[in-house]
DNA sequence: ACCTAGCATGAGATCGATTTCATAATCCCT
DNA sequence: AGGGATTATGAAATCGATCTCATGCTAGGT
């Protein structure tokens, strides 16, 4: 391959002369420049980044984990990402921890080969190797975090108001008149999952009607979803409505429903969480929580360039706007006054 | 940042010896070696992995550019690759192009700046950048292309059999008694769509139907589906059977005959392309062909991993199995003899 | 006891681009 | 015309790990 020895020699230069036209031209003068470029050009000379990046000691990268990659509310994010990266000139490695520990500390690893300027993971659990890096460098350390949100990591972080979207969605429900409702959680151990539930008790309080909120499991599957929605099924008295912590399941919740015969809207409501873009097109389509899943992850991004870039002095907490989107998969509970069946409306 | 060089004077010997316990552990004497890894546990060396790179010319790491990150397709696929990847011990950088050719480019370009020692593009473009290298070493060009084959690229390729695939779901439907049967494409431009086509073509002439073959264009999306579907809708004779080239456009079509009042699959059958995770969840549940997502990513990697090995004289294409999977959305055409409606079973 | 083969180790070159520092060339002002 | 400032360029050091080659050492064979 050219190198930029060759270059230079080509041109009749030095190589720090090559090397300035490329890196800073502003430092050479007009016809010399041209006459490298030319070179340059003639040659299809590019850049080796390896060197490049061994003397300024930027790669020019970023890394970004995410628990699941097909998952299509994470895709989304990473979307976001990607192009707030490039547009940043970044390049994004991307890592699918299958929400295995191990996979993420071999990921989180790569901070410290210096294979990236900084990482952004979408999990809950910080990998102890980025542990290590934020005692080192505290808020210097070059790492976000996506989605989830705990303050005691002392991590910049972009997501948006669980708590409150999922009092929204009780609310409502409760204003629909629906009493027995049940919630299907993520995974227990996520901070998410813990402020949605969170939420949705205080609704549930706040009403009188803790005692009759039921609870299952699931991690976010379509699959958990119908899991979860045929145990709540078997119990006395059945809920009459379901608030699951992610569109996914709620799609699996949809579809127990089906298989069980119970008709949805009309006998049960189903709310999920996320607006993946499924959720308009089942049958019925889907009320749920609309994240702003891309500005998450171009967020993520801006907050780890401030931070490469020097300017943060402390973790910053970016909450992003959300909202209720009503669309059909919610109807009056038994407990309704006749009148008020509640919105319908689909806005966009 | 710690270096070889401290981890050497810490353990009072050379620079050699003290990179060679970490490359090449078993040239080194078992007291030597232990020492030094003490010192490296101790000072918590991690190698700089760019300084690395540029003396052995290899990055461990492979780009992979997808059309569009957030098809859910696609996202299996990639966890294919990511999986193999990291077993083979190589790590990936992921590239949403959006389908625009300069994003293509832009990825391609980072090959050229020895950012990767290989790519594997999953769309239907070989970026001039790429076509370059190709010319200059053929089948030695670490380049290596999924889900489309373009034979005349020169580049080793991992997808299934199209036309094929495409010629069974015709079989199929005009087995159920469905005469006239409609195709929504993907981008014209796609050998993809072109494969397809042909083999739904042949069908179709085999039975002696082409001229009742009508043909509408998406882009894989579900409102592209929709769009589509409508357009079908308006036809005289309206089709009785759509036969959609990704999963995808199915559901959109199948959202549109809800919202027409076209029962499914009584008065109108549907087939998708891929088996994505959703097909089984939608109502009536997909009718669609099943690929190998997860192995043709898999498979990508083994190819481009035999290419760096120098283990590959010329370009492979290697066609991995599809199958179609009967759900509930297609249903007896009009032309069905009383007794056979055909299979509905499902297996997995 | 001597020789050879093989093992363990270190000195130093190397990968390719960038950057510091010094020098040469040019310019502008008094 | 002279001097200080400014601009353009080159020589050489540098980033950190790896690898070649040379050397010293040990073991085993005769």
């Amino acid at each position: 391959m050219t190198t930029i020895r060759d270059v230079a020699t080509a041109a009749g230069v030095s190589r720090a002369t090559a090397a300035r036209v490329l890196s800073n031209p502003e430092l050479v003068a007009e016809t010399t420049r041209l006459r490298v470029l030319e070179v340059v050009q003639r040659l299809g000379y590019s850049r080796n980044s390896v060197a490049a990046s061994l003397r300024t000691t930027r790669t020019g990268r970023i890394i970004v984990t995410v628990p699941d990659i097909s998952n299509p509310f994470f895709s989304r994010v990473i979307r976001g990402v990607e192009e707030a990266a490039q547009e940043a000139g970044y390049a994004v490695l991307l890592g699918d921890t299958r929400n295995e520990r191990e996979r993420e500390e071999q990921y989180a690893e790569m901070l410290n080969r210096r294979e990236a300027d900084g990482i952004i993971f979408l999990g809950h659990r910080l990998p102890t190797t980025l542990a290590r890096v934020l005692d080192r460098d505290g808020s210097r350390a070059p790492i976000v975090n996506g989605c989830e949100f705990t303050p005691s990591l002392g991590v910049s972080s972009a997501h948006i108001d669980n708590a409150g979207a999922a009092y929204e969605v009780m609310d409502s429900l409760y204003a629909m008149g629906h009493r027995d409702v049940a919630l299907v959680l993520g995974p227990q151990d996520s901070p998410l999952t813990r402020d949605r539930l969170i939420g949705a008790q205080r609704a549930a309080e706040d009403r009188g009607l803790i005692g009759r909120l039921v609870v299952e499991t699931g991690d976010f599957s379509v699959e958990s979803g119908r899991r979860a929605a045929n145990l709540l099924f078997a119990r006395t008295p059945r809920p009459t409505a379901i608030f699951c912590f992610s569109d996914e399941m709620a799609i699996g919740t949809i579809a127990a429903a089906r298989s069980a015969q119970i008709a949805c809207p009309e006998a049960l409501s189903v709310v999920g969480f996320d607006d993946i873009q499924m959720a308009r097109y089942v049958d019925p389509p889907l009320t749920t929580i609309r994240q702003p899943m891309a500005e998450i992850g171009r967020k993520t991004v801006e907050l780890l360039i401030a931070i490469l870039q020097g300017r943060q002095s402390a973790p910053v907490s970016a909450t992003l706007p959300h909202r209720l989107i009503i669309r059909q998969s919610v109807g009056a509970g038994p407990f309704a006054r006749a009148a008020s069946t509640g919105p319908t409306d689909e806005r966009s």
